[in-house]
DNA sequence: TTAAAGTATGTCAAATCTGATATATATTCA
DNA sequence: TGAATATATATCAGATTTGACATACTTTAA
């Protein structure tokens, strides 16, 4: 069921206001998933500034161009872990992923 | 050998300084282990000032006490994914989160 | 003391996440 | 244009994480 919200709310594609506007999703359900999304959106910023592709991420975290595309949308398959995992392999700081949280 | 070491890690006790002090952990590693703990902490100091015991907290997260003493001690076999979405369902914000991250 | 309540640790089957592959779609630029 | 480069999506076997259980250890209070 979650799953499928979050598959859903991707799929709208996320241009006007919060998760929770949208759909009946919990208040820890949404805090979760807009959690996920400024870390998604992070990597992908930090990702481009460091000029480097999907490829290029790819190798540095041991994983795929796949993958490395489904942790820049915030895909439901992937988890925070790794997302937090690629952030510090680019060589932020936790300081630097608490400023991402707080926007 | 991650597992491994987060294991020596974890049985050493933790008293004295960071994680990359005592073992030849890479930043990345390091900064991922602290992290953890961070948010475990987080965990178990919020639960403590809801006077909750950790069979309560378990109720609360669909989960069982020993998961949650897994999630307070930082153990290996616990994913930050689910420390974030227990300190969530106490009704923490993103923004605390951050501000535990950040001490 | 000691019993009760609370917490920690080990194990495991089931659930979830992962890298990899294939392939589709989008962007860049000559 | 169109072809090269970049990104997105689907799928799946293998790896990791999960809740649950059993049991051990620790703390509390009488």
């Amino acid at each position: 069921m979650k799953k499928q919200k979050r598959k859903i709310l991707k799929n709208k594609g996320w241009n006007f206001g919060s998760a929770k506007e949208f759909l009946d999703l919990s208040d820890e359900e949404s805090a979760y998933i807009e959690l996920k999304i400024k870390l998604s959106a992070g990597l992908r910023k930090l990702r481009k500034e460091q000029k480097l592709t999907q490829v290029e991420l790819a190798k540095i975290i041991k994983s795929s161009q796949s993958r490395v595309a489904k942790l820049e949308t915030g895909d439901p398959s992937v988890s925070i872990d790794l997302i937090i995992r690629s952030l510090l392999a680019l060589g932020i700081t936790n300081k630097d992923i608490a400023r991402t949280i707080s926007y």
